[in-house]
This record gives C-alpha cells, sequence and structure tokens, in this order.
DNA sequence: GCCAATATGCTTGTACGCAAGTATTATGTT
DNA sequence: AACATAATACTTGCGTACAAGCATATTGGC
C-alpha cells in the first residue's frame, strides 16, 4: 500500500479542503470555519449549555471553551447562568449573533452547493452516506 | 439545510473519527498520527526536502517545520544540509527512524483493514474516488 | 557581472483538537 | 444532615493548521 492511498489520510486531505473553501466565504463574516459551524448550531437552537453544543458538534469540551470565549470577545455571544443551576451556563446569541446566523445559514446553503457543482444526486448521496458510516464505524 | 447536513461537517467528523482511530495505533510507537504519516511517507523516499514533503503530504511548510523538530528531537530524523544548493535541506530517517518506518507501514495495513471492515469493495472504492474528487474539486 | 525575481526553510501569532486535571455544584444513599 | 459520586465548565500543555513575513541562496535577463 502507498502512503497516499491510507484511508486515514485521503478523509484529513478531503476535510482539509473543504474546511479551506468554507473558511474562504465564513472569514468575510469574520468568522473561522468552526466559530462559523458553531453559530450555524445556536442559530437552530439557542440557549444551549456548552456540553449540549459539544456533543452535537462533536467539539471537546476544552476546544468548546476556545472557541465560546472568541465568539463572546467579538460579541456574537453572551453566556448566562442558569438560575435553576449554578453548574450550568447557556449560551445566548446577542443581536449580532443572530444577525450573522442568518448569514451564516444562507452562506452555508451556498458553499454546499459550489462545493458539489461537480458531483450528480447520486456521488453526493453516496458520499454523504459513506461518510456518515465512516463516523459511526469509527 | 440543517447544520448538521452541512458537507464541510460531515468531512470534518468523518476525518476526525478517522485521526482518532489512527492515532490509537500509532501511538504505541510514541508517534502522532501527523509523525506516523509522515514517517511513512519518508519510508516510501528517504532523504527529501521538506518543501517536496509539503506537496506529497499537503502540510504547509510552517507545520512541517514543527513536525520535523519534534521527530528530529525524537531521533526518528535528521537534517541534512545539500552541499550543492544550500538552501536545501534533505529529511534523512535515522536508523531508528527506519526502524519505525517499518513499522507503520505493517501498522497502516492494518489500520486500514481495521477500520473498513463493514465496508464491501465497492463500498470502499466509491469512498476513495469520492475523497479524492473532493480534495480535486476543494 | 549585476540585479530583480524566485525558491527554500524558518519564525511568529492565532485558532482548533484532545488528554488530563481542577473547582464548583447537584444528587442519591444512608 | 453527612457523605461519596457524578455532572458541568474550565484550565493547562502539547500538537497540528495556516497566514504573513523574514533571511538566505539561486537563477534568468540584461
Amino acid at each position: 500500500m502507498k502512503a497516499e492511498e491510507c484511508i486515514f489520510f485521503q478523509l484529513a486531505k478531503a476535510s482539509q479542503a473543504g474546511t479551506r473553501f468554507w473558511l474562504k466565504r465564513v472569514s468575510l463574516l469574520g468568522l473561522t470555519a468552526v466559530q462559523g459551524v458553531v453559530i450555524r448550531f445556536l442559530h437552530d437552537n439557542d440557549r444551549q449549555t456548552s456540553s449540549e453544543l459539544g456533543k452535537k458538534t462533536d467539539l471537546d469540551s476544552a476546544t468548546l471553551t476556545g472557541v465560546i470565549d472568541r465568539l463572546e470577545g467579538a460579541g456574537f455571544v453572551q453566556r448566562r447562568q442558569n438560575p435553576d443551576d449554578r453548574r450550568s451556563i447557556r449560551i445566548h446569541l446577542t443581536e449580532k449573533g443572530r444577525e450573522a446566523g442568518e448569514k451564516v445559514a444562507e452562506l452555508m446553503e451556498e458553499a454546499n452547493r459550489a462545493f458539489l457543482k461537480d458531483f450528480n444526486v447520486s456521488e453526493e448521496v453516496a458520499l454523504r452516506s459513506l461518510l456518515s458510516k465512516v463516523r459511526e464505524s469509527g
């Protein structure tokens, strides 16, 4: 087997290509690739705790702390304590965050179409299904 | 479109799953996931320059500097100047590096089989082909 | 031979990704 | 009420990723 044929290598490089493509667009909103995705998840479901967000985005809690720090610093979100359980902190979108969330949602639709423009329907379905299977089997 | 359906997200999470799987094995040799792949590429083709290695592995030169620093510190490789072009530096595997390269090559075969054990031949071919197409279209 | 353009490798600064560990708070058992 | 256990978010340390910029060395056009 050649090194280039390693499935882990191929997955990593395909992912890198996707992230670079996405970053080019979302950076226009002042967000990184990961920040854009997190805002997008919050846009679907505002005021989640960081552990809920971590499960959905598959981001480590240590990673998420930093991501939220930077989003809070830039004014997209706010941390709010839950009076009923003082361990738990909910992440609230600010007005700026909600507006960004709208734009990210549109951008994401467009970027997905653009990225997959050379894939026909059955190829796209196969790709998504195989990636999902990879994720489960890992 | 839901956030989970974003192709960039799906690619990143599939790649993460692969990297975690690979890391579990290669870390037994005292290597990280990326270091293992770099050693594997050097095992195929020793004494490359870092720019050649960067092209093949699709690693940024800044990233590669750090990776090689750590591999050199751990005694797997050595940097050697080329007398004919003093800008160029070749990365030589040490004896320890060659032995690790052998083991990494075996481990990579085994890990690829194990990771893809639930994929039949046509699924595996489709996955690799689609990932390659993703990389090109990015 | 001279000089601009190019190539090579490195450094710095910012942002994930993850293992390991901490502090605080909640919960279940007795 | 007292205690061990668990959950939540955070911190630290290390290792990629990548943009931007630097120093050095080579090359092509004149």
